[in-house]
DNA sequence: ATAAAAATATACCGATCGGTATATTATAAA
DNA sequence: TTTATAATATACCGATCGGTATATTTTTAT
């Protein structure tokens, strides 16, 4: 690894958590020469403007997050319990090591969708992966026998993804955890019934 | 209404679909001298910072949203039927009568939870209020038999909040109608078994 | 160790940011 | 219709915005 490859990587662990807290429009470049202890000319250097390390960013964190489920994935031997790993992490969604604001999947989609073109290319591009990863899990776990056969596979896994981002949010903004917990409890009495 | 009056509400009338779509950050007063034709001076003399003006075009969209569903609502004679509107409803979610950019709850808290304490608040406030006015629902309908007397209504009241807010999300982010046709239907199942 | 190349810092750009003091115009009461 | 007052426009503030040309330093290959 170069040392301009490491700076970049430097570059977009430290201000990462500052574009999933503060979102595109909202970070500045003062607060990333601030979080790096580089300067704008650094920066620059490294990257060609601003949206592209928002995207490296986005990128840093979506990886983040995939990475801690796939590995408490790993670790289950039922697709049910694959599922349910969902729920689990989700207890600590708000704390590390998942990424300083939240969810960056969110975040982005929500901030960027009538805004920027590129990030919101990137959002959608996680929740159609997520889709897929949950829809395989749905598949295997029909054929294996574990869920039963009728299910609808694209409808299931939409719908927990929709139920978890809108969780988030309303744990977040609200602050209350028993919110979060009984929304927890839907979806896994939701998996529970696959 | 003196003249003062209608202005502001002539400001934020023009500057709130603004604020839904640019975020609080994202939009300048530029924009909103353009949106309104008015001179910064004009728009300080009828509010006192930029922060004030975000904080009632927040009112204004949300009531427009409570204003639609309410009047729907109004001619439901069920309380399933009542429920069942938020599915009906959401088909037109992305164009008029509703705020342009969306839903601004879910605009706002995920923009403002980490950033803007005012904004954080009445986001929080409309999910709380939301939340009630589900569970007035959900209470009444148990009360005349028509759900089932077991069921948890706070769980239920904000995994359909939860669920409604992500679909909002991923489909406004993918452009996917399908994709909110399927998480309405999940959504229409859970109220209907009920 | 040296020289070429790459990476970083310095110093600056014009534009725009949110905000305001003051002058002008429009409103409303007498 | 006049006059006091309220509402709007003008012109400007310092600060910060994203971005860059150039100088300096640090790597890296020889």
């Amino acid at each position: 690894m170069s040392k301009a490859e490491k700076t970049r990587q430097y570059i977009v662990e430290k201000t990462a958590p500052i574009f999933n807290t503060k979102g595109f429009a909202g970070t500045s470049l003062t607060d990333m020469t601030e979080a790096t202890g580089l300067t704008k000319g650094s920066i620059y250097g490294n990257f060609a403007n601003k949206d592209e390390v928002a995207l490296a960013c986005f990128d840093w964190n979506f990886k983040k997050v995939i990475g801690i489920i796939e590995s408490a994935m790993a670790k289950e031997e039922t697709y049910r319990g694959k599922l349910l790993v969902y729920t689990k992490i989700y207890d600590n969604f708000l704390s590390a090591p998942f990424p300083t604001g939240g969810c960056p999947v969110l975040n982005t989609a929500v901030e960027s969708d009538d805004t920027h073109p590129q990030l919101k290319a990137k959002s959608a591009e996680a929740i159609a992966g997520w889709k897929n990863r949950i829809s395989d899990i749905l598949h295997k776990g029909i054929e294996s026998g574990e869920f039963k056969p009728g299910l609808n596979i694209e409808q299931t896994a939409l719908t927990l993804i929709a139920t978890i981002e809108g969780a988030i949010m309303i744990t977040k903004v609200t602050g209350k955890l028993n919110y979060r917990t009984a929304i927890v409890q839907s979806i896994e009495n939701m998996i529970n019934k696959l």
